[in-house]
DNA sequence: AGCACGCCGACT
DNA sequence: GTCGGCGTGCTC
């Protein structure tokens, strides 16, 4: 056994110690005096390419260095090394050069490096963490996303531990049986998938969950029907709430020890010992948030995510993977069955549908009917309740009345939209959002009376006219806060109220009549379902600026909705939207599908994402003019702007943040605040002085035609590329799929 | 990123 | 005559 630490085995002289020092010391001096002798190398495959764990510098190449035959064996591709870099070769002897880490990419017969390959420093452990199937998909998200290999490694392999390592991982399992289908029988094609999954089959299904609470015991089931074939089982679910749901539906139907949760709120050492669990094969089936998407599950059977829409599926560092675009990878590369669902359907999702990748798994009309609430709607035209407290909270009638019958048997849940909705422009009298007729990005209403401007493309729109209703007239949106959540509770003067958002989220609440006061995604789940839930200022999630608005509405209300009891057992949801607006009528019919279909539609006939790709590069006027020159475009790119952009952070962080903040994270968003202000020198100076004008920075899109992503992806890649290798100042930062496109 | 080598001003 | 400015370039 090749000894395993390079600080205590990795260099010449250390080896030489265990000789005895007097030894050693004359072996050294004897070494020294002698030519530099070459050492010994592994005879098969002696060079290791190596993937160097040091900033931007190497881009996207990996280095070579030569085995030595003492490691020969223990070298192999996946496993972490320390070797020496940055080293000068002076007169035939390389001189300087710090030890760094670096993963062994693969082994090779020779290198295709002209000069003098240096020799590994040492293996840091013989387990091998990045296998060559998970590094070929890394390469490939790096690819899809034009960021580099190591940023993808970076986020995929969580941080060694040491003592973890040490300790053994337990045995394999046994098979379970194939569970029974439960909840799965309410979806016509739900047993017949389970016994799919169980038999080693890869169906790629966007399944559209019924509301209710059993979606995490669904989950559950489909993982071990996987788990019965002989497969292992991947689910990534939006926020540590999620994880410990399904976490307890595994454990309800496996038992203890045959699954792991893997959250952000692990300590290393613990998130390492069951991150290698799963690397070791002894645990097969996973639940966690997002960076569990790259999690090594040995022989992969299904990879599912769980709320798609949800923002925190994203990654929050370069080069930005989407959890369900990476999972769809694994699945097509690892002939796994694929599974995207969620009370909503994600214009994604249905793009997946209708180019025939995956099928849906639905359930039918009636099942719909008997699990959903009565949805009734209130739109602009309301009348305030009667009663004086409800008056001051503006609350309308029939919401006010709603709540204070369910009250009786139940508690309430208050959905209100969060703080912070920008002011965009739409349609005065049918609330479409105002869009640019060029390029379809969303118009802009500078201050004071300034002409209509596109967001994306500086084109005014003195002209404009709905596309919609043909209205010509624009109305600017503006945001309600929470404040009217706060004066709901003087409307129920009876009622305990409770609030449950970003800084403190409840997980559940009794089954008591109680007013429930939450932000969207902060819900908490009522065991036996909420008797009726508001769903107040609706609009103002409407008249976000987002290419998402109505999408993202619709999704915060299903899964709202879909925590409150069925119709039939009087579960009521008032939702205060016109009801004429698409994504309410959506939620009226429960028919997410459709909705997601419509816009789906659209967004092709606009040239929107999903169905054109888009990408956006961010930086300096100078950095961006620049590397439009250097860009070398294939045919048929739009290129949208440059245009300035405003200092704000492109995106909040998501309310799931852990208890301690993620250093990773938190280094990724000043780099990003860094690339969009530019550097700012400490503003501690002059405490007097006026406030600095703010730096400039000018953002472009590009956009390519369906089915060429990739094409755009390379170009912007070889563009970076060349201005990082020449040291180009006013850098850019490059975002395929960017999230807050208007 | 570090850390070298590289070719032009003030010092023992 | 040297020490040293940080401008360009490389790191297997």
């Amino acid at each position: 056994m090749a000894t395993n630490d390079p600080e205590a085995g990795g260099s010449e002289e250390d080896e030489q110690l265990t000789l005895g020092v007097e030894q050693a010391r004359r072996a050294v001096r004897a070494v020294r005096a002698r030519k530099p002798k070459p050492k010994a190398s592994a005879e098969r495959l002696p060079v290791a390419r190596v993937l160097v764990d040091k900033g931007l510098v190497h881009l996207d190449r990996l280095f070579d260095y030569s085995v030595p035959a003492r490691l020969a064996e223990v070298a192999q591709p996946g496993v972490r090394v320390r070797v020496r870099f940055g080293a000068k070769v002076v007169d035939g002897r390389r001189q300087g050069g710090g030890l760094i880490d670096g993963v062994i990419v693969e082994r090779v017969e020779r290198s295709t490096y002209g000069g003098p390959l240096a020799p590994l420093a040492g293996v840091t452990s013989p387990e091998i963490v990045l296998a060559p199937p998970m590094i070929e998909l890394a390469r490939a998200v790096a690819d899809r996303y034009a960021g580099t290999l190591a940023d993808v490694v970076q986020i995929a392999l969580p941080a060694r531990h040491a003592r973890a390592e040490a300790e053994p991982s337990g045995e394999p399992l046994v098979r379970p049986a194939p569970p029974p289908p439960g909840p799965w029988t309410r979806y016509p094609s739900g047993p017949a998938h389970l016994a799919e999954l169980a038999a080693g089959a890869s169906p790629r299904t966007v399944w559209t969950a019924l509301p209710g609470p059993y979606w995490p015991d669904e989950i559950a089931r489909a993982m071990a029907a996987t788990l019965a074939g002989g497969r292992g089982a991947l689910a990534v679910v939006p926020d540590a709430k999620s994880v410990d749901r399904v976490d307890a539906a595994l454990t309800a139907l496996l038992g203890p020890g045959r699954h792991v949760a893997l959250t952000a709120g692990l300590g290393p050492q613990e998130r390492y010992r069951r991150w290698l669990a799963v690397n070791r094969g002894t645990v097969r089936a996973v639940v966690g948030t997002r960076a569990a998407m790259f999690a090594p599950v040995v022989e992969l059977g299904l990879a599912l995510v769980w709320n798609d829409g949800d923002d925190s599926h994203a990654d929050l560092n370069a080069p930005y993977p989407h959890v369900r675009e990476v999972l769809a990878m694994r699945a097509a590369r690892e002939h796994a069955a694929f599974t995207v669902g969620g009370h909503a359907t994600t214009v994604e999702a249905a793009q997946l549908v209708r180019s025939g990748w995956a099928r849906p798994l639905d359930a039918d009309r009636a099942a719909v009917r008997a699990a959903a609430p009565l949805v009734r709607t209130v739109g602009s035209d309301w009348d305030l309740a009667r009663d004086e407290a409800a008056r001051a909270a503006r609350l309308p009638s029939l919401a006010w009345e709603v709540a204070r019958n369910a009250l009786r048997t139940g508690p309430v849940l208050v959905q209100v939209p969060r703080r912070g909705y920008l002011v965009r422009t739409s349609c005065q009298r049918c609330r479409e959002p105002a869009r640019c007729a060029h390029c379809s990005g969303p118009l802009e209403l500078p201050s004071g009376d300034g002409v209509l401007t596109c967001g994306w493309c500086t084109r005014p729109a003195p002209a404009w006219r709905c596309r919609v209703c043909g209205g010509d007239r624009i109305r600017a949106g503006v945001i309600g806060a929470r404040r009217t959540a706060e004066e709901l509770g003087r409307a129920f003067p009876a009622v305990p109220v409770r609030t449950s958002g970003r800084d403190a989220i409840l997980t559940t609440v009794p089954d008591l009549p109680a007013l429930i006061i939450a932000t969207p995604g902060a819900e908490p789940v009522a065991p036996s379902g909420y008797a009726a839930a508001l769903l107040l200022d609706g609009w103002a999630l409407l008249t976000r600026p987002d290419l998402r608005a109505g999408e993202e509405a619709l999704r915060r209300w299903l899964d709202a909705a879909s925590l409150v009891r069925p119709a039939g057992e009087g579960g009521t949801l008032v939702v205060v939207a016109e009801s004429t607006l698409r994504p309410v009528q959506a939620l009226v019919r429960w028919d997410p599908q459709g909705y997601a279909l419509a816009e789906l539609v659209e967004r092709a006939e606009l040239n929107l994402p999903p169905v054109s790709r888009m990408a956006s590069v961010t930086g300096p006027p100078a950095g961006i003019a620049d590397f439009l020159a250097v860009l070398r475009l294939p045919d048929a790119v739009d290129v949208l702007g440059p245009v300035p952009v405003a200092p704000t952070a492109p995106r909040t962080p998501p309310p799931t943040a852990p208890a301690k903040p993620d250093p990773r994270a938190a280094q990724t968003r000043a780099e990003l605040t860094r690339a969009l202000f530019g550097d700012t020198s400490p503003p501690d100076r002059r405490p007097a002085a006026p406030p600095a004008a703010p730096p400039r920075h000018e953002r472009v899109l590009l956009r390519i035609e369906p089915g060429r992503g990739s094409e755009l992806a390379h170009a912007l890649k070889a563009a970076q590329t060349l201005r990082l290798a020449r040291a180009a100042p006013d850098p850019v930062h490059i975002r395929i799929d960017p999230p807050d496109i208007g």
